[in-house]
DNA sequence: AGAATAGTGTCTTTCAGACATTATGAG
DNA sequence: CTCATAATGTCTGAAAGACACTATTCT
């Protein structure tokens, strides 16, 4: 099979973004209304072409900050950035009814965004839950209302970038990347919760995060923002990987 | 910004394969010769262009078989399939002289194969040592020869694959497909010791692999190809996750 | 007999799961 | 005072790490 460059077949190769928060304690995805034909009117996850001289990560990068106006995280530990990482390929030859087109989705992890969507494009985006977003094919029963399908394959994609992430918070740190720079112990229990869909043991959880060196850095101050007693606050330290991981609790 | 989809800047779009296997207690990556330029006579990772109508899935499966003889795992716990699965994508402006490529990695476990590659395309493929193909980096202080690098951005490639392979054979059972189709607890423990470059206790190995339900499943039957006392044959049995995983020593 | 590998068992430590209790602030 | 949440502590059981011992075959 000779390597033969002039005798490609031309693709399009796009970048979707899955870009996840937890808004009132729901895991919730960015989606975008189509202005156009095909799928027009539907919801859509984010994304666009990756430009002639852009590598891909860069092109996730900028449909990010067009979309929403958050940046991808630069590890001084403050700004309220994001985690960005490639998810996966999408390439079925029928998956864009106009053409052949690759997309290579990557995932983005966002702290819940002063409302709408900050610095993005105001059309048409929103956060919908993904339990609405995805049928009943995500988390056993749902009975809620069924929202009208994504456009494309972009069901699977969502799909699999809520699975990555439910398994990347097993075993690293990743769930600050939810959180704001400042917050609680709570708070980030409730992120779990609300990630995984299961309830999770107040004491059993703080003794776990708090005894797991480098996972969380107390910052001195406390909040009373949740009610109740003031706890304390914590920044997200310098470990990346968990170990032993958090325990998702069978079913 | 528009969809357009007449504006969009045409790329290539190839797969390339990282198939590993473990030869000799050595993980060790399938590589060939490059018959042309760029990077002529270096090694480099098999793969191609993926076709105009074909799946990315299908195009590394095919790949797959032109280079091996092997087709990926048909889920009959029969064959001696390999087990396929994407692994990322590369797409750097410059990654490839000629023009803007965009390869789709997949990663193949193989059991170790009779002799040369059987059904191969002869033409220069060879197995080698991941920890010769990947310089220091890799492990930790590497004295051996350090072989040529390989052509492209494959060496970043290949290093992800083994990355993945070692995560993975941790919480899920796929060192099996690194066997034939019938195996000893020792060959298997013998895996993770090459994949992993550590040296396990066999009496908590045997433990561990014998209490996950589903993991193994006896045969019946008994083999001395190791010398010693006879052991138990196994097969994979249908569990594809292990929980809890196999630990992976510290250091 | 000696070497090599397989297989079982025991002790200890670590850690997750279950649950009680006290602490602190808001209304 | 009551309520809500935070924080710490105790007991128990599951499972990993370390290591001793027996079993079976080959040379």
């Amino acid at each position: 099979m000779p390597y033969d460059p002039s005798a490609f077949p031309p693709f399009a190769v796009t970048v979707d973004l899955v870009v996840l928060t937890v808004r009132k304690d729901a895991l919730c995805a960015l989606v975008v209304r189509r202005g156009e034909p095909p799928y027009q009117g539907m919801w859509a996850l984010p994304g666009g072409f990756v430009r002639d001289d852009e590598d891909l990560e860069a092109a996730a990068a900028r449909e990010l900050t067009e979309e929403t106006g958050l940046h991808p995280q630069v590890p001084d530990g403050q700004s309220a950035g994001a985690h960005l990482e490639q998810l996966a390929t999408y390439g079925a030859p029928d998956r864009d009814p106009r053409m052949r087109v690759v997309s290579v989705a990557h995932l983005v992890l966002a702290p819940d965004l002063p409302s709408p969507i900050a610095g993005g494009d105001a059309r048409g985006a929103r956060w919908a839950p993904t339990e609405t977003l995805l049928g009943g094919a995500d988390g056993a029963g749902w009975d809620g209302e069924r929202q009208a399908p994504l456009a494309f394959d972009h069901e699977r994609i969502l799909r699999d970038g809520v699975e990555r992430a439910r398994s990347k918070i097993e075993y690293s740190s990743l769930a600050t990347a939810f959180c704001p720079s400042e917050f609680t112990v709570g708070e980030l229990r409730r992120v779990y919760e609300a990630v995984w869909g299961v309830v999770l043991d107040p004491r059993n959880f703080h003794r776990k995060v708090t005894g797991t060196p480098g996972f969380l850095v107390p910052t001195g101050g406390t909040t009373t923002r949740q009610g109740g007693r003031p706890a304390q606050l914590f920044r997200a330290g310098g470990a990346t990987l968990l170990n032993p991981p958090m325990l998702r609790p069978e079913v």
